[in-house]
RNA sequence: GUCCCCGUCGUCUAGCUCGGCCUAGGACACCGGCCUUUCACGUCGGUAACACGGGUUCAAAUCCCGUCGGGGACGCCA
C-alpha cells in the first residue's frame, strides 16, 4: 500500500516552527517510502480563518522546499469547500442513533464542567441529552441550522464500555477507558462541523495511511478513532510526535520571540539550516548532525524519533545557519543576499563576480545573511565612518608617512591586483620604515574599513580594489595627521 | 482536579527493543591551549548527565514496581 501522509494547517496565523515541524516529519515519512505528502487546508474556522495567512503557510512552505503532491490551489483540499460531505455523514450517524442533537445552553455547560471540577471528576459533558430524543424522532431530525430556528448541536453518541487503544509508531500503546471520552460535538449549532469530524473524513477521504501529529493530539485520538468505527471506517496510523518546547519548558509560543518561518527566512536564516535544525529536534541519525534534503529522505523514520519534547535551542540553529553560510555555493549566497542589501537601503552592485569575492571574504565571520551584510558595510558603501577610538588608537600622525608610502605602492601596481602583489608591496613598506606587519596592518585597517575588525587585510585591499584602497588611505593619512574631521 | 504522554550533560541526542563492548559517545553552548596582521575560521584539550528509591540478576542507563518531577488534553478552537 503507498504511503500518504498529510499536513493540516489552519489558516488562523503565521506558520509556526512547532507545527511546520509535525509537517515535515509527515513529508519526510512520506518521501522516504515513495509515497505522496497531500496539503490540506483546515479553515472550518471561517471567522479566524484568512487569505493572508494562507498565503504565508503556503509561500513559508515553498521557502523550506518542501512540496506537496495534493493540495492547494485544488479547492478539494479546503475543509470549506467540502461541507455538504460533512452533512451528508453526520446525517447518516442521525439516522443510526450514532448521534444526537443535544439542547444544552451554554450556560449549561458551563454549570456542568464547574460542578465535575468540584467533584474532582474530568469535566466533560454528561450524556444529559443522549437520549432525550427517542430513536423513532432521531429518524426526523435535521442538522442544526440556526436561521431556520435550529439552535442545537448534533453530539457524537460515544461508547460507554470498553477501552480504544492507540497503538502509536512513536509512543507506543495507549489505552484509553472509554468512559473517559464524553460526546463530543460533530456540528455546531452554526451547522459548521468541527474539528474532530471534519478530521475524520478527510483523513478517509484522502485517504491517509498515516496521520503525523503533534502529541498535543494524542488525547483526541481515541475520539476519532471512535467515529471512524461508527462510520464503518478503519482508521489509519498514529505517529504522534514530542512537542516543541520554549527555553522556560512550555509550549513554544509568540511570547517566546521569533516562532514563525517568515520571521527566520527575514532574519537571514537558510531553509536549509531551519529544516537541519527541526530534523534533529526529536529525531536523530547516529552522530549525524548535518543533513541535506535528500539525505532526510533515505534515513528518516519513526523508530528514531524521540519520545520525549524538545527545548527549542535558538543558538545550535545559529550554529547551523553558519555552517550553510561557509558550505553553500557562493553563487547561492550572491543571490540570497542580494534582498538584506536592499533592504538596508543600499546599491546592491551589479558584478556578481565581485560579490563573490566580497562575501567570501565575510562568510567566516557572519552567521546570518543580516550580520552578513552589516559586515559588508565598508565593501558596498564609499561613504564610511571610521570609529573615533580606533583612529585615536591606530591613526596617530608617525604612521602617516608609512600610510603614505603604502597608498604608493599599490598605487603603483601594475594591472595585477591580486593578494601575493599587495603583500608584496606591504613588505616593501614594512622594510623601509623597519615595521611589523601588525604595526602597518591595524592603521590601514581602520582606514579601509572604518574599525578595528575585517577579514585579512589583503583580502580587503583586493576586493575593494585600487581605486577605492587609494583613495581610503590617502583620506586616513590627512587624519592621522589631525587635519580631516572624522567622517568622511 | 481527571485522563494521557514523557524523564541520559545547561540544550539536542547516541546507547535502552536483544542487560555485560559504557571508565556513558557525539553535537551546540561554555572554559583553556595552538594558529594568527585584527576578528573570525580551523585545530587540540577540558568542565558537564543515566531524576530518586526499591527490587530482579554474577552483572542494569538498559528489565519490573513505586515515588517525585515535567508536559499535554479536558471548547459550539484546530
Amino acid at each position: 500500500m503507498t504511503v500518504r501522509t498529510r499536513y493540516a494547517p489552519s489558516p488562523t496565523g503565521a506558520l509556526h516552527i512547532g507545527n511546520v515541524r509535525s509537517g515535515l516529519f509527515a513529508y519526510l515519512f512520506a518521501r522516504h517510502n515513495q509515497g505522496a505528502f497531500i496539503l490540506r487546508i483546515d479553515d472550518t474556522d471561517q471567522e479566524r480563518s484568512t487569505a493572508e495567512s494562507l498565503d504565508e503557510i503556503l509561500d513559508s512552505l515553498r521557502w523550506l522546499g518542501v512540496d506537496w503532491d495534493e493540495g492547494p490551489p485544488d479547492r478539494k483540499y479546503f475543509q470549506s469547500s467540502r461541507f455538504e460531505r460533512y452533512r451528508e455523514s453526520a446525517l447518516k450517524l442521525l439516522r443510526e442513533g450514532k448521534a444526537y442533537p443535544c439542547y444544552c445552553t451554554t450556560a449549561e455547560l458551563d454549570a456542568m464542567r464547574k460542578a465535575a471540577e468540584r467533584e474532582h471528576r474530568k469535566p466533560g459533558y454528561d450524556g444529559r441529552c443522549r437520549d432525550r430524543t427517542a430513536p423513532a424522532d432521531l429518524l426526523k431530525v435535521e442538522l442544526p441550522d440556526k436561521r431556520a430556528g435550529r439552535n442545537y448541536t448534533i453530539r457524537f453518541r460515544s461508547p460507554r464500555e470498553g477501552t480504544t487503544v492507540v497503538d502509536d509508531l512513536i509512543k507506543g500503546r495507549a489505552v484509553f477507558e472509554n468512559t473517559e471520552l464524553d460526546d463530543l460535538i460533530i456540528f455546531r449549532s452554526d451547522g459548521v462541523p468541527t474539528y474532530n469530524f471534519a478530521t475524520v473524513l478527510d483523513d478517509s477521504d484522502f485517504g491517509m495511511t498515516h496521520v503525523v501529529r503533534g502529541d498535543d493530539h494524542l488525547p483526541n485520538t481515541p475520539r476519532q478513532m471512535q467515529i471512524f468505527y461508527a462510520l464503518g471506517l478503519i482508521p489509519p496510523a498514529y505517529a504522534h510526535l514530542p512537542m516543541v518546547m520554549g527555553p522556560d519548558g512550555q509550549k513554544l509560543s509568540k511570547r517566546h520571540g521569533a516562532t514563525s518561518v517568515f520571521a527566520y527566512r527575514d532574519l537571514g536564516y537558510f531553509p536549509e539550516a531551519l529544516l537541519n535544525y527541526l530534523v534533529r529536534l526529536g529525531w536523530s541519525h547516529g552522530d549525524q548532525e548535518i543533513f541535506s534534503l535528500q539525505e532526510m529522505f533515505d534515513y528518516f523514520d519513526f523508530a528514531n524519533c524521540g519520545k520525549s519534547a524538545g527545548i527549542f535551542n535558538a543558538e545550535k540553529l545559529l550554529w547551523l545557519n553558519f555552517h550553510y553560510m561557509k558550505e553553500l555555493p557562493l553563487t547561492r549566497l550572491v543571490h540570497d543576499v542580494k534582498p538584506f542589501i536592499e533592504l538596508k537601503g543600499w546599491t546592491v552592485p551589479g558584478d556578481d563576480v565581485w560579490l563573490e569575492k566580497m562575501i567570501a571574504t565575510l562568510r567566516e565571520r557572519a552567521k546570518t545573511l543580516v550580520e552578513l551584510v552589516e559586515f559588508a558595510s565598508f565593501y558596498l558603501n564609499d561613504e564610511i565612518t571610521i570609529d573615533p577610538k580606533a583612529a585615536a588608537k591606530f591613526l596617530k600622525p608617525d604612521i602617516a608617512e608609512p600610510l603614505a608610502a603604502a597608498a604608493d605602492e599599490l598605487d603603483a601596481l601594475e594591472s595585477d591586483f591580486a593578494e601575493v602583489s599587495i603583500q608584496g608591496a606591504f613588505e616593501r613598506v614594512l622594510a623601509r620604515f623597519n615595521l611589523k606587519l601588525g604595526q602597518l596592518a591595524q592603521p590601514v585597517r581602520v582606514a579601509l574599513t572604518g574599525g578595528t575588525v575585517s577579514p585579512g587585510i589583503y583580502e580587503v585591499i583586493a576586493v575593494l580594489g585600487r581605486a577605492r584602497t587609494v583613495a581610503r588611505l590617502r583620506n586616513a593619512i590627512s587624519l592621522a595627521q589631525g587635519t580631516e574631521p572624522l567622517t568622511h
